[in-house]
DNA sequence: GGAACGTTATGCGGTTTTGGTATAACGCAT
DNA sequence: ATGCGTTATACCAAAACCGCATAACGTTCC
């Protein structure tokens, strides 16, 4: 190494885009993680730290630009209601987290080692 | 290939943080390497299509983080002034161009072609 | 020696985007 | 019917953003 650690480090990530436009990225995948895993959009925003506003439209924004459903909601009801993931989301989800877990392996492997 | 093209697109990037906080990355290494060319925050601002005020605070903001000058400026002058970049500018752009070369290739090579 | 010029540097309103709170709608259970 | 906790949406505040305007500066030209 001839290079003093300067304490900068490399960061790096992966996600999705539609037209250009970001679409599924770490956050995303993290809620819908966490929605399959409460069974509400409610507990899953207070789990995630972010208001339930932001978590619906983060929902409404990715299904807006997918063109289909990823959260199938049913307010009212049990316990008030309750949103489960739909088979399109879980498959999005699977693939993702395949792709996330091969590009964070080779990143940790080759670059988040170094240092300026 | 068994999945058809959806449209969405694998992206990714890397940059460089100091103490969790972003401090450089593709947007920054274009503004330095205009300024190279031009000699000019105003025109490389011009260029890249954002405004001065925009270009001057990004630079404002990573000289403040790294602790060091990365734009030498003279303003006044032949020509009304002039900025050039410091030596440490130019070595943290040659290693972050190699990096995100070699990063980029990687990418491009095992994750960019995917289609979901 | 003085005015002009183009650059750096900074301040200020108006605009758009984002965030958080408050409120309504809903449907099962009691 | 009423209560409850969720989804859904409206609304206002806060923050980021953008463009314009202005000052400071020093060489060049007259």
């Amino acid at each position: 190494m001839s290079d003093r650690d300067s304490g900068l480090r490399v960061r790096s990530k992966i996600w999705l885009e539609l037209d250009g436009k970001p679409v599924f990225g770490q956050g995303r995948e993290d809620l819908l993680r966490l929605i399959r895993e409460t069974g509400s959009i409610n507990a899953a925003a207070r789990e995630m730290g972010i208001p339930y506003r932001k978590a619906w439209s983060y929902i409404d924004a990715m299904e807006k630009r997918l063109g289909f459903p990823l959260v199938v909601r049913q307010k009212g009801g049990a316990g008030g209601g309750e949103s489960t993931l739909s088979p399109q989301a879980t498959a999005l989800l699977e693939k993702f987290h395949s792709l996330k877990k091969n590009f964070n392996g080779m990143v940790d492997r080759k670059f988040t080692r170094l240092r300026f």
